[in-house]
DNA sequence: TACACAGTTTAGACACTACTAAAACCATAA
DNA sequence: TTATGGTTTTAGTAGTGTCTAAACTGTGTA
């Protein structure tokens, strides 16, 4: 009955708490990893969970880590489809700088309208993909979640195609465009150093090695799979 | 030195002393006025305009009104240069009809980044006026105030041009729009009631008798005037 | 001239969201 | 089994922006 909106800041928490729970199912989400995330004191979060907890939004055993209940999960993905579709407006209508939608899309999607929202998605002829090839969460709240893994974790010898880019850093954004490493390059994985050192790639004519941190970030799709890695 | 951004509340406090200072540059803007305006009580008002005072974006005299210091105009024009590029962008570029456009870029205004607006008056080929007729700001802080005068003080026997029509009222807007009575849009004032009665006027092929609220939200300029009215 | 009343301000409170400092918890290594 | 250290929570505080209730001001009228 009393469908109370959540606010800007609820809104945040939730989705920092679908984005965290996103790359490990099973992993708890601590308030320090949340706290890192928002860039806020552990202790705001403790306080904020159990408020989102109260609400219904959240689960919350105290020292065990927080999780979205589905009317929570709801709402991330809520905010996620703004997100996602002004993001692709700006850089598709405005030509705002894909390491720069980012940031502009925090700011307005807490200010989006439902029907704006529409009209936006219409323009852009309902797109799936956001400009660094994250799926867009459809109206109805569901979300295609690909099969993809870190490049970092691709075995040598693999050709993978570039499926989506984490689009926070925008410093990482703009080295990555200068490599050409975008949603839908083809990479093929030259070697790995031991002892987790950089990953040599090429992508076209050029060749690179890159390390941890932004290999990381590129999630791909195997095309051919190396004959060592196979095993039956 | 200590350059501090407003919040959106004093953001939206700036514009409405703006506003309100306005129609009746002498005319003192007082407590209620500014609280009926922002939907807030009168206490809040002056808590708030003395935060505004100290921090020089207005000036202050107890009991005596409140006025905006070249600072907080400064701001008052920013925040509307952002609301009019919005209502203008919205309509012409997302089709959002003219009554929509108002609410909408009040939620968005805060949010716009400088990049954004620049990328906003880019696209639409540096516009002066919003949907409304409102002048828009420019980048410098100044704008175009046009010489005209409420539909309701026209003389009867004069034809005038539409040039401007107040927003805030999405029903009022509608019906406006019924009428034609839309910015460029020429009348020919028939009569006029006594006692402020109703206000007789013919739009293209149709004739209407309009009251005072209405006649008070279009602003004119005179195309020619009744005889009756010339004194020289 | 004094009073009444509309307009304005003060005082005290509350919800929100954040903070610091200190206490409580828990897992792991000695 | 206990010490240790990182994680989490509690307790208390602060700033913003709002409210209600009560006190104050100043102007026009009787």
């Amino acid at each position: 009955m009393t469908e109370l909106i959540p606010s800007q800041s609820e809104q945040d928490y939730l989705k920092a708490i679908y984005h965290l729970g996103l790359h490990d199912e099973t992993a708890r989400i601590g308030t320090v990893a949340l706290a890192e995330w928002l860039n806020i004191t552990p202790a705001s979060v403790t306080h904020m969970v159990k408020k989102l907890a109260e609400r219904g939004l959240a689960t919350h055993n105290p020292y065990q880590g927080v999780a979205l209940t589905p009317a929570g999960e709801k709402i991330a993905l809520e905010v996620l489809r703004h997100h996602r579709l002004l993001e692709t407006y700006l850089a598709e209508a405005l030509g705002v700088p894909w390491e720069q939608v980012h940031a502009e899309a925090d700011r307005l999607e807490h200010a989006l309208s439902e029907d704006l929202e529409d009209r936006l998605d219409a323009a852009l002829g309902h797109p799936t993909k956001d400009p660094h090839g994250a799926p867009i969460p459809t109206k109805e709240g569901t979300i295609a979640i690909a099969a993809t893994q870190p490049l970092w974790n691709v075995q040598p010898g693999s050709i993978v195609v570039v499926s989506e880019v984490a689009d926070e850093d925008a410093a990482l954004l703009r080295y990555l465009a200068d490599l050409a490493l975008i949603p839908g390059a083809s990479i093929e994985i030259l070697a790995k150093a031991p002892f987790d050192g950089p990953l040599h790639i090429r992508v076209g004519q050029n060749e690179y090695a890159l390390g941890e941190a932004v290999t990381r970030a590129v999630s791909v799709t195997l095309v051919t799979e190396d004959q060592m890695a196979k095993k039956d």
